[in-house]
DNA sequence: CACTCGATGGCAGTGACTGTCATCAACAGT
DNA sequence: ACTGTTGATGACAGTCACTGCCATCGAGTG
C-alpha cells in the first residue's frame, strides 16, 4: 500500500463539493476542504489551480464538441455542424442527470462561479471556431457561428436545467436552434 | 476648499490605468494605485469594490442599449430592435476613439480582466432580454435574441478593435448581423 | 545498498479585501 | 458664536487565496 491514501484529487473534489453545498462557497475555506480530505491546504493547490476550479476541471464536453465538428460531413454548413455537435452532447448531460442540476445550483448561487462558467463557455466557443476554421470556414463566419452556437446552448441549457425534466436537452437544443432561425429570418437589414 | 483634494475617484481611476499600462495589471498593487492618487488602500476600496472594477465602472453602454430597445418602434421584430440598438452605439465607441483600443489591449492581456468583461457582457444580455420582455417578447425568444445580439457584438467589436480603422463599428455590426442571417438561413432543421 | 523520484507537509510571505474605530473639516440649527 | 451631525478619509488588525521553497519519506531502480 502506498504511503498515502489513494485518489487525493478525487477526495479533494468530493470534500469541496460537499462543503460548498453545506455551508456555501464563500463560507468554505480551502484549508477546510483539505482537512476533510485528510490533506493540507498546500496540497489542494497542487491538484487544483484555485478554489473555483474544482467545479470546472473536466474538458470532456469541449473535446466531444470539437471531435463532432471535425468529423461532420463535408457537405454540411457551419451552423449545421455546430448544431448537430451540440445536440449530440445532450446524452452527456442526461447521463449525469441530477448531478448536473446540483452543480448548476451551486454555480448560479455564486457570482464568482458564474463568472468562471462564462470563461469556460468562451473557451468552448474559441475551440469550436478553431474546429470550424480547420474545416475551411473563413472569418468572421467561424467565430460568429461558434458564438451563436454557444448562445443557443446557454439558453437551451438554462431552460432545460430549470425545468422538471419533461423534455430532453437534445430536444430543447433543437427547438432553440429553430427559434434562432425564425428570429433571424424575420430580421431585415438595417436601412442605410 | 475642502479638506481633501477633489475627485478622489477620478484620481484613483487615472492612477490605476496608468500603472496597469506601465507595469502590467498583475504587477500593480492596490496600495500603489492609492499612493499615486495621494490616498490610502482602504479608500480605494471605498470607491471601487475591487481592483478590476476600475476598468468596468460605467454602465452607459447598457443604459443606451436598453433605452434604444425600449423606444424602438412597435412594428419592429425583436432582432431588428436589438440590431438597431447595437448599431446606434457605434458612435459611442468612436467618440472614445483610441481610448477604447487601449482599454481593450489591457483587458486582452489579462485573463482576469477578460473574465470580468464576459460577465459585463452577460449582464448586458440580461438587460437586453428584460427590455425585450418589456416589449412583450416571450421566452425563450427574448433571451435568445439578446444572447445572439451580444454574440454578434462580441465578434464585430473584436474585429473592429483589431483593425486599423478603415470601417466604422456601426458598419462592422451591420455586416456581422448580415453574416449571422446568412449563416442561420443555410441551417436546416436536424432530422429526427 | 545507494540513488532517485514523486507526492506530500510545513512554513513564511504577498496581496486582495473587510471590519472597526478615530479624525476632522464642513455644515445646520440654535 | 456654540454645538451636534455628517461624510470622506486614515489607521490598523485580521482573514483568506495563492505562491515559493525546502524537508520528508516511502517506493521503485540499478
Amino acid at each position: 500500500m502506498g504511503r498515502w491514501q489513494p485518489d487525493a484529487r478525487g477526495r479533494l473534489a468530493l470534500a469541496a463539493v460537499d462543503l460548498y453545498s453545506e455551508r456555501g462557497y464563500d463560507a468554505t475555506a480551502v484549508a477546510q476542504i483539505a482537512e476533510r480530505a485528510g490533506l493540507t491546504e498546500r496540497t489542494f493547490f497542487r491538484h487544483y489551480p484555485g478554489k473555483r476550479e474544482v467545479l470546472f476541471a473536466g474538458s470532456e464536453l469541449q473535446n466531444r464538441l470539437v471531435t463532432n465538428v471535425r468529423d461532420a460531413q463535408l457537405c454540411t454548413g457551419p451552423m449545421d455542424a455546430v448544431a448537430r455537435a451540440l445536440e449530440a452532447t445532450g446524452s452527456f448531460f442526461e447521463e449525469l442527470g441530477p448531478m448536473a442540476r446540483a452543480r448548476q445550483e451551486l454555480i448560479d448561487a455564486n457570482p464568482e462561479l458564474h463568472e468562471r462558467e462564462l470563461t469556460k463557455l468562451a473557451a468552448l466557443a474559441a475551440a469550436l471556431a478553431d474546429a470550424l476554421r480547420a474545416r475551411g470556414v473563413g472569418d468572421p463566419a467561424a467565430d460568429l457561428t461558434a458564438e451563436a452556437g454557444v448562445a443557443v446552448f446557454k439558453v437551451a441549457f438554462n431552460r432545460w436545467v430549470h425545468t422538471d425534466n419533461a423534455t430532453t436537452l437534445t430536444q430543447t437544443l433543437r427547438e432553440t436552434f429553430a427559434a434562432l432561425r425564425h428570429i433571424t429570418a424575420d430580421h431585415a437589414p438595417s436601412p442605410r
